[in-house]
DNA sequence: TAACAGGTACGAAAACTATCATACCTGACA
DNA sequence: TGTCAGGTATGATAGTTTTCGTACCTGTTA
């Protein structure tokens, strides 16, 4: 079962669902920024530049969410984002090198 | 320009098309088979145990040639399927040894 | 308090995907 | 030659995904 906050834990994590997150080219977006903060980087839902309404947003990161790929908090009338940098790490090494590999 | 049979080049592949093409637990089934083969290994589209017909396998394997995973070879009336395995290694290192260490 | 900005929930439309049935083509082989 | 097995093409259907508009909620701030 999910965590007591509503995310897939490590062995919860599926890896069709972080493929088919991670196929949108707006998700991958997303977490390539994530990926390039420091450790412990946090980003707002708003501070990332896509071309969708708000509605589309608030799609995209459920999407991200229960895949497992970023937790989210809330923070003032904002929601800060995270990667789970760490997890990710550890249950599917060396996909977030993949990602960063991207040549844009 | 894709290659002269069809095939995207290396150069063309994307990221986005190949998770995409990996999202879908058929057609990671056939590429964890033919990851799993010897260099150089080759298997028949009927050789993997998909349940589906075989016209939905014929699309399955379009999907994964497309993406630029495999390719196809007509031999008597069949046709063998090859992991791009340099190629895929070369343009997305880590991604087949993401692949290999999903647990069934 | 009122206005505003960041988000979510819901419902609908459009696009895409997986699937199948059917018809067909092509080698192998009896 | 005729039959069969492996594949492809086409068209249909059901389900999923992306997207948006609208309504709504909640902190912030003037």
């Amino acid at each position: 079962m999910p965590d007591r906050d509503g995310y897939p834990t490590i062995d919860e994590m599926e890896l069709g669902e972080i493929f088919a997150a991670l196929a949108d080219p707006h998700r991958r977006q997303v977490v390539f920024a994530l990926a390039r903060e420091p450790q412990g980087g946090e980003r707002s839902c708003s501070s990332f530049d896509l071309p969708v309404t708000k509605a589309t947003r608030t799609h995209h990161f459920r999407v991200l969410r229960e895949a497992g790929l970023i937790r989210q908090r809330d923070i003032g009338n904002g929601r800060m984002n995270k990667l789970r940098r760490e997890e990710l790490n550890r249950r599917f090494p060396g996909l977030l090198e993949l990602l960063l590999a991207e040549k844009d």
